[in-house]
DNA sequence: CGAAAAAATTAATCTAGATTAAGAAATGAA
DNA sequence: TTCATTTCTTAATCTAGATTAATTTTTTCG
């Protein structure tokens, strides 16, 4: 199953055969069930996950202790809390399976010592960060800019598929609102 | 005035002499005046920009002919249309000096050439990128869990310094209110 | 300096979305 | 196949912040 991480690797950059060796060694292969958590909140975050399948949301509680959406991921996607990973710092957020899933982790101490030395793995995390930090721009537009209502149609419309996948009470809470409201929206339209 | 961006780089990483002046060698000096733009909607964004000294912010127009602050950007900082001048497409963006500022420009093509083989360029950009996240997540976190009114008390506590350099209103903006709003909350506490 | 433009304030009114509280449906485990 | 838990819906009421519009203050610059 290393293979879909290799795939995901070349499509950004070239790798010897030795750097992507090295590289998916240093990865252990993880099973979680639905539900269950990656990091929860007040714990070190040593590890950074890439998702094979399945889907996570992470999220935070608020100080009314209202659980607040602030991510999901899904096959593909590297996820990790990056606050608490790079600066070693208790993690803020939690991260919960929303179905049963799959994820190969890679450790700190592993992926700096490759970091190190490796210009590829530099390239291509620094490319997955680029392409995260354009989807956050892109997000933040949009909060700025539509209305919940307008937010959740163009939510759906991006990615029908997956609208089916996590509960409605997650995707309200990921668009900033409350399950109620978005009772409210479906009610008036149909999507 | 290249010291600046050196001693920037060194915060972080360690290049070898010829590596860094490569880089240096790269970019190009550059002065704005208040209210000039970096860049414009519509425009390509071919470069990123270090900001010496000055102060931008970048904002996009929304449907309703509405100024949206996004960011701002000051001393030591990176900026840019990330979308732009990745995915060489026009911005959507505008980035406008809020003060008399100067900045070190690279080109899209130099910068390409340059993390095609430099390791530790690429480990800058790739710890920059890291940082930004890390902010922008906290960011969002905020926007989740603090009303109008606590965003702007956080925000002058964290920035202090900051809020005297900009107009209340592109503030207003950037923390995702309305300058009116803005003024009743000043109204009300003394900060 | 003095006029014009830009920025900030104030106040009245309005609305998107929150809150609260029940009940209905769906899911899941035994 | 049933009981319990989780999720979703509906509806009434409430509020943070928007909108509009007029006024004042500050900044700019010829």
């Amino acid at each position: 199953m290393k293979e879909q991480l290799k795939n995901h690797i070349l499509k950004f950059v070239s790798p010897s055969e030795s750097e992507l060796k090295a590289f998916l060694n240093a990865t252990t292969f993880k099973t979680i069930k639905n539900k269950e958590y990656l990091v929860k909140e007040g714990q070190y975050c040593n590890y950074q996950y890439f998702i094979l399948n399945g889907c996570f949301r992470s999220f935070f509680v608020n100080k009314k202790g209202v659980e607040k959406v602030v991510n999901f991921g899904i096959e593909d996607w590297w996820l990790t809390d990056l606050d608490s990973f790079i600066n070693q710092k208790p993690s803020e957020l939690n991260i919960q399976a929303a179905e049963d899933s799959q994820v190969l982790k890679i450790s700190k101490e592993k992926l700096d010592a490759i970091l190190e030395k490796t210009l590829v793995l530099n390239q291509y995390f620094r490319i997955i960060h680029e392409k995260v930090r354009i989807a956050d721009q892109k997000r933040i537009q949009f909060m700025y800019s539509l209305s919940g209502e307008e937010l959740y149609h163009v939510f759906c419309q991006h990615n029908p598929d997956f609208v089916q996948r996590v509960p409605q009470y997650m995707l309200a809470s990921y668009l900033g609102f409350t399950p109620e409201f978005l009772s409210k929206i479906r009610g008036r339209k149909k999507t």
